[in-house]
DNA sequence: CTGTTAGCGCTTTCAC
DNA sequence: GTGAAAGCGCTAACAG
């Protein structure tokens, strides 16, 4: 805490008491023009500013908003915390970040923390371990606005703001479809997120609708909590495709982690995509481009996620007595074709 | 904010005042046993937490540390902010994170916002655009513990943590003649910030130690601000290479951006790497592996860097009053030698 | 139009 | 060992 200049201070040194300086700052109606004027200027010229704790203490809110994501380290990650942080600072709310690692026990001491912290409001992308929700929706029944973002679940109830994982996962194998391959694996992540079985959901729906039978062979679940382990998972998986009979022509991969290392690893083991197998998958990286070969994406708007997450949050923190009805929205995907799936 | 049990709310319940029960909860010694083990059961059992506001308004500090930083969308800078997030966490302060986005204006924006805030501290990696550090200096002076980390400047004297950018740059340098590079470009920033002349005189000085004669004509230095001016400068300075005379058969590229855009650029013109010219720069992703051809890269200890700064931060706020001497540490980089840098 | 006062939740003397 | 009271900086009744 740093030592700044008080309404005290200002009272003193105008001769005025200090309700009259706090009215005068608030540019309360009750306050005359020049007075008015006098105190601006002396606390334009001492760099007064209000004590954050004091107001906060005295008004019962922080204007801080508690963020909870997996990892920091993390693209798509990232451009929802710009997001969020560009709504945010337009509302002059602080966020203040967490990380969960993935880790059910870290997430929970997270939103104790932030509670404790008492923020207005948080933001959270549940960590991919968590399926106990009781202690967020306690808070949430005690007063707290949650909204989730990016992976929503169904046992809260609120808003939620992601993307329109069904329709992405639904473009990518249409497009793998209509670029003539036919047996197409898909890799996604063995957790009870929403936004892997929308993916899984889109995936099924495409090979449906174009009459190719969903094989479950090709369908490969790896665990996602660790990144040693994730990688050597799909190692497996991709070794076991490869070494199938009817061995797929295609991957499309669930999640911006599985789209990267996989590209890394067939190229690895020596397969040419798209030759020997074809790929396009979720990821936000700019760095597709540079990939070998460039990698064929389905981006997500990870920025607008963010941003109209938060702008949901502080709706609900600031009218909270109007009805508002909860909604939730998913922002349209859009595939950026590259050559890892090039026409068969 | 949101509601939890005060101090008031123990004391009305156990029929003890609020500073007996101020006092438990603090373990004082001037509180019996028994009546402190009744208090923290029945704080326990009822969710108590201090209020932070109330906490922070007394004691004068807020047990936030403010973070300014370039942008969050950043490999490097998420993973600096993993660690000042690891480092804080463990020593129970919250961070509030902003982004300067390069702009020295919107930098200075950030700093009053968390001044105004009431931060313990700042943490800060200035703005490649900043040239005049008096504000900062002047909160500094006036009591609040500054701490830079990743970019560090001369102009203000306090702790500093970054890479040791010197001498990443010398072995890439040096890992370049090595392997029979001789003409060796250097693309760099154009900005004064200290990590782009340390970057570059590691650079001529394993040159001189190689009596390889330093080619002003093969430095260049690129608009910083904004992505799409980059990327222009970039291509032009390539194609300006590749158009000279006495073209470079390799290229140290500086940063980030730099060195992961630059090997796009280089595979849409048409060049061949390293057969055409080879490559190494600063970069920390983790996909680098996956690139065409996969790239050499000069790797920061950045989570270090971000853990060491935020250490280094925290001892400043909590004994001020201690002769600390300000000191610089520069952590050892590390070169991942990959395709793009082959043996001549 | 301006001032007085109480109180947000907590810590901290100082009495008892 | 426990309690009463003041005060951190601010806002908002309520008086004047």
């Amino acid at each position: 805490m740093n030592k700044t200049v008080t309404l005290r201070d200002i009272a003193k040194a105008l001769n005025l008491s200090i309700s009259t300086i706090s009215k005068a700052l608030n540019d309360s109606h009750e306050i005359g023009i020049d007075t008015k004027n006098k105190v601006l200027d002396y606390a334009k010229a001492h760099h007064y500013s209000p004590n954050r704790m004091a107001k906060g203490l005295k008004e019962g809110k922080s204007r801080s908003i508690g963020v909870v994501v997996c990892s920091l380290d993390n693209n798509v990650i990232a451009q929802m915390l710009d997001g969020i942080h560009k709504a945010t600072t337009d509302k002059s709310y602080q966020i203040i970040i967490m990380q969960s690692k993935e880790s059910q026990k870290q997430e929970q001491a997270c939103i104790e923390l932030l509670y404790a912290g008492g923020v207005d409001g948080i933001l959270i992308s549940p960590a991919c371990e968590t399926i106990d929700f009781s202690y967020l929706i306690s808070l949430q029944e005690s007063g707290l606005p949650v909204v989730l973002f990016d992976r929503l679940i169904d046992q809260i109830n609120t808003h939620k703001v992601g993307a329109n994982n069904f329709k992405g996962a639904y473009d990518a194998t249409q497009h793998l479809i209509a670029n003539g391959y036919q047996n197409i694996a898909h890799l996604n992540t063995n957790t009870i997120l929403n936004i892997a079985t929308e993916r899984l959901n889109g995936y099924k729906k495409a090979l449906s609708d174009h009459s190719i039978p969903y094989r479950p062979e090709l369908l490969r679940s790896c665990d996602y909590t660790d990144a040693n382990t994730l990688n050597a998972d799909l190692e497996e998986a991709l070794k076991y495709y490869m070494s199938m009979d009817n061995k797929p022509d295609a991957i499309f991969t669930a999640t911006d982690q599985i789209s990267t290392r996989c590209l890394v690893l067939l190229n690895k083991l020596g397969y040419k995509i798209p030759h020997d197998v074809a790929l396009i998958g979720f990821t936000n990286t700019e760095l597709a481009d540079a990939f070998s070969p460039s990698l064929s994406t389905v981006h997500q708007p990870a920025f607008e996620i963010g941003q109209l997450a938060a702008d949901k949050l502080i709706s609900l923190i600031e009218k909270k007595n109007l009805y508002e009805a909860y909604e939730t929205v998913l922002l349209p995907t859009h595939i950026l074709v590259r050559a890892s799936s090039q026409i068969k």
